[in-house]
DNA sequence: CTAGACATGAGGTACGTCCCTCATTTACGC
DNA sequence: GCGTAAATGAGGGACGTACCTCATGTCTAG
């Protein structure tokens, strides 16, 4: 049978408001009390049965989701998930929100964070840009007592407790490997799409993917990135050209719009090119199935949401985190892997 | 605030105890009364508080992992795991147990299967070959009312609950890929070890590896499987010969022992093989780092053993269990994406 | 020596659910 | 219409913890 307070209480020798108040950290106890109840918390092998605690304090958790407002298959499986999970959380009184910014006004969310801290949230997991103001809303949110996960993109010096995301420097570097090993010897030019190089994600694994091909695979010739806006459209009208300019043998897809590269790619009838992409999406899905795409690397977009309620829970609750639970792989799908 | 049992009485114009027999399925109520109260379940949105549940009825669940007694990494790893997840599960009333098992003897697996029937434990994570006894032991922990997960490995038509594990046949095709892909358009021989074909996994993860290779790298020569017996120093000792039999370009290492074959390899300056092994141990991350070993196949142990875990729970508790979350990733690491 | 601050004890109620008992009502077959 | 069984109500104690009040004991400064 697991010990309860009360057994603490018997074998320390005091009563049971004194065992709560040294479990609480209450004031007004003794030094020597303390000790001589933590003694009996570690003779007995005590665990506080949270699951009655929060029953008894009558907590639920109030979590807020904050991510961009934009139409990627990337954003969309991540509103899917957060669905998925505010549908389990309401069983472990956890109640999940989800608050939706404008990403091209960058007011917008700082003062959608401070409309949180002011609400008072017990948690926030934030994907938003790293600028001077939104470390500052952060900063906001965690002085109003609400813990804060960043989501996919860092905010550092900020007083987040915690990032859930992949290192995209590594993510590039592993681009850079099976686009060089795929292509094997033969020389020939690399095409690099991203959304766009102000975004630091993308900027990140342009630099990882540089950095291999100039150590790894010198005889490769890697263009200049192609702006694609991440949009499919965008990528649909303007790829074309640069294909035409000849040789491409591979192509580094860094960002979103990977819709449009799938059309322009089916419409040809010239030789395989190499295809690296990021983000497991219905699309690159079919394009693996299909051998349009070679790998596609991801970052497990169900994974991180849970990751980051739980971790938003385990700081309100003062509990540790598992670690090696809570890190985001990088994984690396090809058509014989797929989930 | 969350709607209560309380609340449910009120709007279904029925007693505390009724609602009571219905939400655990007690006998005793007439249908339209039930449905009046499923009705207002509905209504309310009504959640049962499993943490509540769970106190009331002070539950403690009782867990057992069942894991061959052998003293390869990977074993090594699910036990660490176990023991992170025994730590925590405290907290979450549940007590968990590991019974090692003597791999060379078949009558042991059963008997320890049939002991915790007899004992009536909760749930059972078995990782045992799939024998017909091994089938009927677990068809007994079935109706002995435990929940049953198989681990790595499937006992199929055994009624066992859950599936924690990969696809092997879809992993053996990853690494033809991967070879394959690898080694370009140089024709070559590829060496397979493995521990033993008797091995079910080892045999599926080599029929998708021929698979692919016949279809997509028709070059390539894929040699007869070596038994390497899951053993470091065997290997060592046989391999060497094999390789001096010329031209091995690629090596595929389905099973354990990867110590041996990294020793043998390091040993040499002969042109640069192409290794593709399996899981990801201390040994084969070193080897990844080191440039010796260029893929490695595995499935994440932590997240398997919690997996596990977590799926006996649910069943125990009659709860729903995540698809996604408890479905086990192949993952490929290169030196780049290491976790 | 005493007021006041501090430390502790004793006891209670609450959280949401489970599960038990006992009384009462309703339905149905004869 | 009566007996019986099934359906339902009313009520309460328990689980382990949190948190409250009030009483009492102990120490210390002045």
């Amino acid at each position: 049978m697991r010990p309860t307070v009360h057994d603490i209480a018997k074998v320390a020798g005091v009563s049971l408001a004194t065992v709560d108040r040294v479990l609480n950290a209450r004031p007004g106890v003794r030094e020597g009390t303390i000790s001589r109840v933590n003694a009996a918390i570690d003779t007995l092998g005590y665990v506080r049965d949270v699951a009655a605690a929060n029953l008894a304090r009558q907590r639920d958790f109030n979590f807020v989701f904050v991510l961009p407002d934009r139409d990627t298959a990337f954003i969309a499986a991540l509103r899917d998930e957060i669905a998925a999970v505010q549908s389990h959380a309401r069983t472990d009184r956890m109640t999940i929100r989800r608050v939706d910014v404008s990403p091209h006004d960058p007011q917008a969310m700082v003062a959608a964070l401070h409309r949180l801290a002011d609400e008072g949230v017990d948690g926030v997991a934030v994907m938003a840009p790293e600028t001077p103001q939104t470390r500052d809303a952060v900063r906001r949110l965690r002085a109003a007592g609400a813990q804060v996960v960043t989501l996919v993109s860092d905010i550092q010096a900020s007083d987040r407790n915690h990032f859930v995301g992949i290192n995209n420097l590594a993510a590039g570097s592993t681009a850079g490997v099976l686009v060089g090993r795929f292509l094997g010897a033969r020389p020939g030019k690399v095409l690099v799409i991203a959304g766009s190089m102000l975004n630091r994600d993308h900027a990140e694994r342009r630099l990882g993917f540089d950095r291999v091909m100039q150590a790894d695979f010198p005889h490769l010739d890697v263009l200049p990135t192609l702006e694609g806006r991440d949009d499919a459209a965008h990528i649909a009208a303007v790829l074309p050209e640069a294909l035409a300019r000849g040789d491409i043998s591979a192509i580094y897809s860094i960002g979103a719009g990977n819709r449009g590269l799938v059309r322009v790619l089916q419409g040809m009838d010239a030789p395989r090119i190499v295809v690296v992409a990021h983000e497991l999406t219905p699309t690159s899905r079919a394009a693996l199935e299909d051998r349009i795409f070679d790998a596609v690397i991801t970052q497990d977009t169900g994974h991180m949401i849970r990751s980051a309620a739980r971790v938003l829970r385990a700081y309100a609750e003062r509990r540790e985190i598992i670690a090696s639970q809570e890190r985001i792989r990088i994984d690396i799908f090809l058509r014989e892997n797929l989930p």
